[in-house]
DNA sequence: GAGTTTGAAACT
DNA sequence: CAGTTTCAAACTC
């Protein structure tokens, strides 16, 4: 059986690797080794203005990277993260340093992206912001929110640090419209839905450290100490992820996978859940009644199987016998409107595009993304699901049938295929961006066309992930 | 913010 | 493989 990290993925019934059909990625090793290069240029770039002049703006007058850059970095986020032909392209052709920083962030951000073995974008534990906390001083985010930029974010790469993003050091016409300046708004927000490790004593090389675990590395916005999961290190990181992978080759393969054949489980057990995504192996908790964030089957949003060993489990995304969408004994209907009242603070993943008229089918692109979503990935999707009535009205309209204690998450869950493709709807497209919101996550999902309502949204959860990396990602090499 | 609880990860 | 320890996040106050 197979035993995933905390994050989905698909199983694939064709037996297909997504890898084998995604011959552009490239490993992100080389990106990482070629940091220093990369670093002393941006800043070189950074400090001394951009030698080749402003940056290119669309007739929206946007700059043009802004744009493609999230744009491809939804469809293509691993092409675009690891292709240096193509930064090297935008280096020549000018354009704005913002642009090189996004990317340089994202490839410096991840341990490895590789095709395979695959350590790869593993938004595994993503940043999530608990309640009422912020990564950000307060000072900070009041100037932010204001639209202003703080100095010490302007532009400037550090060691562990992200830059702004374009829109904040874009040019002042862009900040003035409304759009940019509720775009603007959104991303700081989204930036503040992020949140990093708070290691002490594992040296961020275990799997303790959620950043490790998502195979990143830790930046400043973390809190850990001895940190030893930087690129400065890389060696190390690698060495240890090696160890951890000899000890247990799925140590960093997703936890949480959906089964949509309906029938079973790898457990043989019938779900009853909808979504069907489950915990690879199972939690095994014991006094938090599977209702809490402890039980990692319900931080991913999904329901306990028989492959859980909990004890009184009542997980309101589904139990282990049989589970919330079925039952409405008291006990069982009480998780589950508790939990349908959690759902503004749970995460969520990504829609079905099926389910909802509104919702298209992802271009070919993006339907070739290798991404596995579960709980703290949605962190990354803070446009998406999570508090998008849009998304989840056929059920949260006329529910009074039991589908309505079906948490949004489980549903959401439904738009990540067995194939391994996550079905990301075109509307809500998302956005992959070297989180040029936000110094404190690597990647931030954003909509293009996000609705203003889940703007708001904080993703706090601890361990909903997307992930790029394969079912079976492996540190030995090939 | 500090302390407690919890369960996964690591260790034996 | 089972029991124990370590660890950091979740949670509570």
């Amino acid at each position: 059986m197979l035993t995933m990290n905390s994050s989905i993925i698909h199983e694939n019934t064709d037996g297909q690797d997504w890898r084998t059909t995604n011959p552009g990625t490239t490993s992100f090793i080389s990106n990482i080794l070629q940091f220093p290069l990369d670093k002393a240029n941006n800043s070189e770039n950074a400090e001394s203005g951009d030698p080749s002049g402003s940056c290119k703006q669309s007739e929206s007058g946007e700059p043009v990277m802004d744009q493609m850059h999230g744009i491809l970095s939804t469809c293509l986020p691993d092409e675009l993260v690891v292709n240096d032909s193509g930064l090297k392209k935008d280096d020549k052709e000018g354009n704005c340093n913002q642009s090189n920083h996004q990317q340089f962030s994202i490839r410096r951000r991840c341990l490895v992206f590789e095709k395979s073995p695959g350590f790869g974008l593993h938004l595994n534990s993503l940043p999530n912001i608990p309640k009422g906390q912020s990564p950000l001083s307060k000072s900070t985010l009041s100037s932010m929110n204001r639209g202003e930029v703080p100095d010490d974010n302007k532009g400037v790469v550090t060691e562990n640090s992200y830059e702004m993003p374009a829109t904040f050091g874009g040019n002042e016409a862009d900040h003035n419209s409304p759009e940019k300046k509720r775009q603007k708004f959104e991303l700081v927000e989204e930036s503040v839905a992020c949140k990093r490790c708070n290691c002490k004593r594992s040296k961020c090389l275990k799997l303790y450290c959620d950043c490790f675990a998502a195979g990143l590395y830790c930046i400043e916005p973390c809190s850990c100490q001895d940190c030893f999961n930087k690129p400065i290190h890389e060696n190390v990181v690698l060495e240890t992820r090696r160890q951890i992978e000899s000890r247990n080759p799925l140590a960093f393969a997703p936890k949480v996978i959906r089964t949509t054949n309906g029938v079973s489980d790898s457990m043989g057990d019938i779900n009853k859940t909808p979504a069907s995504a489950r915990h690879k192996r199972g939690c095994n908790c014991k006094r938090s009644s599977c209702l809490k964030k402890y039980c990692e089957c319900f931080q991913a949003g999904v329901g306990c199987s028989l492959s859980c060993r909990c004890e009184g489990c009542k997980n309101s995304f589904g139990r282990k016998d049989g589970g919330c969408e079925s039952e409405s004994d008291g006990d069982n209907l009480e998780a589950c409107e508790k939990n349908a009242s959690e759902k503004s603070s749970h995460d969520t993943v990504i829609s079905k595009g099926q389910e909802h008229p509104n919702l298209s089918v992802p271009s070919p692109d993006i339907s070739r993304l290798p991404f596995a979503y579960t709980g703290k990935l949605a962190a990354f999707f803070p446009h998406s699901i999570k508090s998008s009535p849009q998304l989840c009205s056929t059920q949260e309209q006329g529910s009074s049938d039991t589908s309505s204690c079906k948490p949004k998450l489980e549903s959401n869950l439904d738009g990540i295929p067995e194939n391994g493709t996550p079905e990301i709807p075109k509307h809500k497209c998302f956005t992959l961006v070297s989180n040029p919101t936000s110094p404190n996550c690597k990647r931030v999902f954003s909509t293009p066309n996000h609705d203003s309502t889940s703007s708001s949204t904080k993703w706090r959860s601890r361990k909903l992930i997307l992930r790029s990396v394969p079912s079976f990602p492996s540190f030995s090499p090939p």
